[in-house]
DNA sequence: TGCGCTTACGGACGACGTAACTATG
DNA sequence: CATAGTTACGTCGTCCGTAAGCGCA
């Protein structure tokens, strides 16, 4: 049995059994990958993928057992690599960090800012995607943190942190109906025709939630994945835009008029997933503690081991920041 | 970085960093474990282990936290092939059993002798040892189960399954005062010459607990790993046996009076011992449950995804069988 | 001086890539 | 007919074992 062995049933499944692609993404030659899996399946005296004729077809039962095994197996001996490298040179690695939009363009620059002027030497990668996206790449070691407000909470894999916490506003143009108004209610903003974050995306279902519970049915003329967009259709007067707190500018956005809405949502909490079990360089303390203060190396090393309840417990008093 | 070498730093860090003794263990050169390592250190840009001249005089820390993460990586590896060996062959395998004299000898021979009947191909392999041994082979893979009474607890990577109770039993000759006697006391016993375990095997904590409670000084005039060298020293007229129940043998041992000392002591738990994360084989479920009828397959697997507190409330109100 | 790690060298195995073949849809 | 996996073969790398060299106790 060679690790590479392991890391081709890994990445073949990862690839819908597509052995061809598999070899592309990992810069070999097809027929090596093949060869290899059929070695360790000799080795092993099981088949690990079903073949109907000469195409993979699924997984065996004891297959999926063993690319689950083989999953643990290189993620381990990444942690290997982090820790020599950590304890060789802490200066020098690199980060990947997976989040959405919303984070990436409002939430995070500060951040990495500062990040990247006290460790120039960590390559920084950042990944865009949906929270369930984001996640997955996190569950499966393609990125280190997963930073965003929904979903985390579904992959059991993954420790979560919560960060801080945030509410939204609303956006309308200078000569709109609501722009001057005292008091805004979910009643009143549920007569005009809405633009806001789609399903899944930057605290959608604490939205909706709150309509629900009063009995409304909010009109959302267009959903988007990100303020940017939802700001381009409120300023083509499609409807009154309903954005994150800190998804607006005032120098940018001078042309809108916000009006705060925390009075009329819960507030949500972005969260940090890491997965567990991950060996954490000092540098990515480092980050999360510029990214929350709260989250000093201490915390955090608790969090990573404990269970999902000892987790919750931790952070149960903590007051969160507000952006 | 290869398997192989993660399992030559490992071994090496076993065999008290001797690389030819390693060597000799593996089947293997010690030119060839040296220069592994010396690239493994290379690959990975630190040392593992600190040289002073030409011998390897202690391991680094960074060396310690990679040796640690490498002896995971080897029993992951190891899962994979038992979980590929259960899917091509069930009834084929291997189980190794560390376990104390007194299991072996009183406890063990019948549930072995119903598994070997009922599991030809399944080699089985014994090993004798102190609990604190036995507990270190299983913790390092050397073994699949420790069954005894003493000092596992004090290993966090074993999951704990209590078996059954039992408790002690005095022995004497048929010409000795106490032979006759009607009603066994502590305080009678504390007069007598003793002959029992020695300090860390089966349950001897229990034994002196009892003791100190009532202010009693045992007079131990000598102590032995098992019970068959306590009873020949009983023979001899050096002193009163203070044995397991279950060690006594009404035909082996008809020259010697058994007297019930169950109303002295707190009765002791065995208990069996079983590394975290292993997988297990079918026929290791079916050995569990032949030794205790309560571990049956759902119990095992839930105490083995259970946390240590988890743990002790699985078996809170189960009741033990008595031996 | 002996034990033990390192260096040097040669042989053998194994991994990988190219190219031709074959089965599937 | 195109896509995808297998078989065949040649090359290169590398792993290992033997033998000689060197440092420490």
């Amino acid at each position: 049995m060679k690790l590479q062995q392991l890391r081709y049933i890994w990445e073949v499944s990862r690839h819908n059994l597509n052995v061809s692609a598999t070899a592309q993404s990992l810069f070999t030659s097809q027929p090596g990958i093949s060869k290899q899996i059929r070695l360790l399946e000799d080795e092993l005296g099981i088949e690990i993928f079903a073949r109907s004729g000469k195409h993979l077809t699924r997984v065996t039962p004891a297959g999926q057992a063993i690319i689950d095994l083989a999953g643990q197996v290189l993620r381990t001996v990444d942690n290997i690599r982090h820790v020599a490298q950590e304890h060789s040179d802490e200066r020098r690695g690199s980060l990947s960090i997976a989040t959405t939009h919303t984070q990436a363009r409002y939430a995070l620059p500060p951040v990495i800012h500062d990040f990247t002027q006290r460790y120039p030497d960590v390559a920084l990668h950042m990944q865009q995607g949906t929270p369930r996206q984001i996640a997955q790449m996190v569950c499966e070691g393609q990125a280190d943190f997963a930073i965003c407000t929904e979903s985390l909470e579904l992959f059991n894999d993954l420790v979560l942190l919560p960060c801080y916490r945030w509410n939204r506003c609303v956006l309308v143009p200078r000569d709109h109906p609501l722009a001057g108004i005292e008091h805004l209610s979910l009643e009143g903003l549920s007569r005009y025709p809405l633009v806001t974050y789609t399903q899944g995306f930057t605290g959608r279902s604490r939205l909706d939630e709150a309509f629900r519970r009063q009995g409304l049915t909010p009109n959302v003329v267009l959903t988007a994945a990100d303020a940017d967009v939802i700001k381009t259709y409120v300023r083509l007067g499609l409807g009154v835009g309903l954005v994150a707190h800190m998804a607006v500018d005032p120098v940018m956005d001078y042309d809108l008029i916000p009006i705060d809405a925390g009075h009329l949502f819960e507030s949500s909490v972005t969260r940090i997933g890491i997965r567990r079990g991950t060996f954490l360089r000092s540098y990515m303390f480092e980050f999360l503690q510029r990214l929350a203060s709260h989250l000093d190396r201490d915390t955090v090393e608790a969090a990573m081991v404990a269970g999902p309840h000892g987790e919750q417990a931790l952070f149960e008093h903590v007051e969160l920041p507000v952006l």
